[in-house]
DNA sequence: CTGTATCCTAAGGGATACTG
DNA sequence: CAGTATCCCTTAGGATACAG
């Protein structure tokens, strides 16, 4: 028993469709770096050193067509593009800061083995 | 750069870990479907329809083995078995209900369109 | 009732190279 | 600078069947 539709597909819990928007490996560290202000894609790639040019392309486009992420173009040369957050991504944030936390919960319980590398 | 290291993987933020742990489609049906108490493997079944025998089994192993539920076997005829939460699997619950409020602001904002489905 | 194995497909994501 | 395309591989997850 489908809970409702969202651009073709069934979804059964609001959860899923939150999914739909911050879900994939990329998508938050994006949303994380927008936090503070708007941002060129070069900037994308000096914070986000292992990202690959496909996967910030792609995921750029997928946070732009649910409306997380607002891409303005200025017609310079060389060529100037700006992102930044909208309300909806704005809004994210209270969830990513839950999934941080929890993250910090984990590796500090002492079950939770972690190992820490040395910064480079 | 790695951040740390959790069962012979590289994690880079906290988030990843959270992931390990209530990521994939199944993870967090399971988790909700025990905010209320102990569950039977048949019980499973019946709180979330569409799951499959080898999901629930996976899940639920994997769910085990990050302690985020514990298995409590009866050596009864015939066999019956009980699931719960751990503290860990509770700590969860605080994340889940923020994705879940996201989802459902996500689905009562206008530029998100929703078709509600008949209930069955 | 409570699992467990095997096969298979679809989708996410990495590597690499090229363009306005 | 800021994309865009193409190829390929891995893995999550579905269908199905069987077992203690």
């Amino acid at each position: 028993m489908a809970d409702f539709k969202y651009q073709g597909r069934i979804y059964y819990t609001p959860i899923e469709l939150t999914m739909t928007f911050i879900g994939g490996t990329w998508k938050i560290p994006i949303i994380l770096s927008l936090r503070k202000g708007a941002l060129r894609y070069g900037d994308f790639k000096k914070m986000i050193p292992h990202i690959t040019d496909k996967m910030l392309f792609s995921q750029l486009r997928a946070l732009e067509k649910t409306e997380m992420v607002i891409r303005k173009s200025y017609r310079e040369k060389p060529p100037r593009v700006e992102y930044k957050l909208t309300a909806f991504g704005k809004r994210s944030l209270l969830v990513i800061d839950s999934l941080h936390r929890f993250g910090e919960y984990l590796m500090s319980h002492e079950s939770v083995e972690i190992v820490r590398q040395p910064g480079k």
